[in-house]
DNA sequence: CTCCAGGCTTTAG
DNA sequence: CTAAAGCATGGA
């Protein structure tokens, strides 16, 4: 099954190279997704972005497409910052994804002091250790791993796949989650999201806002990392450098659209834009 | 060689 | 409470 949707406003390639997603590869004409145990084709036909998938209802979702994100962009826009007005015409067709809330724990957990490239391919060993075969249309691929599975190896299989001093944090949150689940996480808003999530071995202030907005759709999480820190520095002229007032800082700038500022803030640093 | 990457935990003050 | 050391890995 397929549907389109305008491409404008969904462009593949801004949505899935913004650092909020870490499982998807070229194919074909676009791009090939995978989200927990399910994947979809994506690609731009003209003025359409296309996607194909078993699940249509699940990518509908997992893409944002019930938001209008031209109303998004003018409510950036109208802040009235102009690194931030240039970010958002150059990357229009960027969404927020809402992605599997485990899969989003447990990637942003290898996230941390780490780089992109490396960040996909830790994850890849895992699922091809120890996700579900799957089948597609498209061809066969992994699951991510359920917590159940994640649980049953120890720290010395992760730091095997590459996955260095966080081959602990891992094991002991996969342990946990096993055991006690998440339904703890689900129904909280973001502040008291935010402060679960501080509990977990591995999962920080930068690792919990992000896990918050692209697990759990709290866009008034505004994550810190490296490359907002540079940001803030040579394109707000910030004088900050602890972290945490810097995230105030922008959230009290930004309120309730903080997290769409982020990406494209991010977006647009990162690529150089 | 050093520096950096979507930082966190632990320890010291 | 804040500040800093230590941490695996691989690419530039």
């Amino acid at each position: 099954m397929k549907f389109d949707y305008d491409a404008t406003y969904f462009n593949p390639t801004d949505v899935l190279d913004c650092g909020q997603i870490f499982r998807y590869e070229p194919f074909q004409n676009g791009y090939r997704v995978f989200s927990a145990d399910k994947d979809c084709y994506v690609y731009t036909d003209g003025a359409k972005t296309v996607v194909e998938s078993q699940h249509p209802d699940y990518f509908y979702n997992f893409f944002d497409l019930g938001r209008d994100y031209g109303e998004i962009i003018a409510k950036a826009k109208s802040f009235g910052v102009p690194v931030l007005s240039r970010a958002c015409d150059k990357a229009k067709g960027l969404r927020l994804l809402n992605q599997n809330r485990e899969e989003m724990i447990y990637s942003f957990i290898i996230s941390q002091n780490n780089n992109i490239p490396r960040i996909k391919g830790i994850i890849s060993r895992i699922c091809e250790g120890l996700g579900q075969k799957m089948s597609s249309p498209f061809g066969d691929f992994y699951a991510f791993p359920a917590s159940a599975a994640l649980s049953s190896k120890g720290p010395e299989y992760y730091k095997a796949l590459g996955a260095g001093y966080r081959d602990i944090f891992l094991s002991e949150t996969s342990a946990r989650i096993a055991q006690e689940g998440i339904s703890r996480l689900e129904n909280l808003g973001y502040d008291d999201l935010k402060r679960e999530l501080l509990t977990y071995k591995g999962i920080g202030p930068k690792v919990a806002d992000c896990i918050c907005l692209f697990g759990f759709g709290k866009r008034d999480a505004f994550p810190v990392d490296t490359w907002i820190e540079k940001l803030y520095r040579e394109d707000f002229g910030g004088t900050l450098t602890d972290r945490k007032k810097i995230n105030a800082y922008f959230t009290s700038l930004f309120g309730g659209f903080s997290g769409y500022v982020q990406q494209y803030l991010f977006y647009a640093k990162r690529a150089n834009l």
